[in-house]
DNA sequence: TCACAAATCAATCATTTTCTTTCAAAAACA
DNA sequence: TGTTTTTGAAAGAAAATGATTGATTTGTGA
């Protein structure tokens, strides 16, 4: 990876994120701690960041984001977490599938530098995933306006072209006897589908969604491995015997 | 491979790419490296681009910028009209294929309040028509990082799912004996089924692209017909001989 | 508040990669 | 044929990288 790639691929992860540690930063360039400092160092020279401990932060120059309530900011570092968990997963040659979603999305920051290929139906997911330089697949279909999601029927044929090595999914809902659920039946039907085409699938969910139950169904507990985080061990015991569970810890 | 044709492949992968290895260079191009090396020295003192260390980057134009700017502006008035007036075609109950493209971008701001159906292959497309609360459908396929397009073999069967009242195509050129051509076979492909599958078809391009031919072929002349700006008379009548055309003034 | 452990940091050095320079062979040209 | 231009290879110089070390900062619990 070239330099000056790098050192854009850091701008915009910090043009994203407001922040960013040091070893999201390894992770995500595949390079060394020694380099990511050294290129810290020099975008802070050019005024273009601001190093902190731990990382470096966005300078705050012409327009002040509006500070995200606390709540926001430890659902945002949870789903950082999870999708950073999620995206260690694939390995190199892998066929994904990315599920539209705010918690997949996040996935992308975090995917590996391998030869992969993504197929996804999320409308947002494509961009940064081509600035990622991913060979990418968009499902054709209807385009949902408030989820930016592709579902329909065509969307259903579209994604039975596909198979995949590994799925990920968001949902709305997990349950121990009702299994994953979500609020709308058409990406439900989606989601349905995608977990038919692939070899192993993954459901991203922080805590907050367990023992809730959305309109409708997209698979049983047992179909899926859960991403998720911190989880009180009654909780986990009960959902245990039904799947396998990866807990990310902060 | 001839110094010229290897430099202007040279160009044309930093283009694409922003930045490109040395070594990428060298397979591409299957010259030695000290070749590669003496090319991009001197392309950097004709200000081409810029070396950096492994490779090369494209420079940001603060210097092309400006004088594209002038032209920019007029171009995009011209493609405004021309957007406009294809715009005005558009019928209650009417479904459209909307071609990627700048020109068919403009064209969503003059959308009719109509009830209409609308499938396109652009994916900076499909914010804007969902903005305006039109029924949109996306065609599935490989996303092309340049042009934001869907592509290839998917994107053709993704296609022959509709079919059209009216189709709107951008081209690259426009030739009273080749037809109507674009740079890119894929995206040829894409718009030779979209006329295919069509009642009526309208291409929309400013005058400067006739009679010129680019790489590959859409149609003839007599398959669509053609939106423009002002085109001399002697051009006009050459034309008009063999499709109709509407010729939008200011 | 203090002390201690863990994490992060800057500085350094060996290694690897890339660069420049140089030179001779090959190709193009007259 | 002789001359000029282009090319590829080689060697030493320069730059980038990754690992290591010891210093500094941060968080934690008493």
């Amino acid at each position: 990876m070239l330099t000056p790639e790098r050192q854009r691929l850091i701008l915009q992860m910090i043009k994203e994120k407001s922040v960013v540690k040091i070893q999201e930063l390894v992770d995500v360039t595949g390079t060394s701690e020694s380099t990511i400092r050294r290129d810290l160092t020099q975008l802070e020279q050019e005024k273009h960041l601001k190093r902190v401990h731990g990382g470096a932060a966005r300078l705050q120059g012409k327009l002040q984001e509006p500070s995200m309530n606390e709540k926001a900011t430890k659902n945002l570092q949870e789903k950082q977490q999870i999708a950073k968990y999620a995206a260690s997963l694939i390995e190199e040659g892998d066929c994904i599938y990315l599920d539209a979603g705010s918690t997949t999305l996040e996935m992308i920051h975090y995917l590996p530098n391998k030869e992969i290929v993504v197929v996804t139906n999320g409308l947002m997911h494509v961009s940064p995933l081509l600035e990622r330089e991913i060979t990418t697949y968009l499902i054709g279909g209807f385009a949902k306006h408030k989820t930016k999601a592709i579902i329909g029927r065509g969307a259903l044929t579209s994604l039975e072209q596909y198979r995949f090595d590994k799925c990920f999914l968001g949902v709305n809902g997990v349950h121990s006897e009702f299994g994953y659920t979500t609020p709308d039946q058409e990406e439900a039907l989606i989601k349905q589908k995608a977990v038919e085409l692939s070899r192993e699938v993954f459901v991203l969910s922080d805590s907050t969604k367990f023992s809730e139950i959305a309109f409708a169904k997209i698979a049983d507990m047992h179909e899926a491995t859960i991403i998720t985080n911190a989880i009180d061990d009654d909780t986990l015991k009960q959902y245990k015997s039904k799947t396998s569970i990866k807990v990310v810890t902060s």
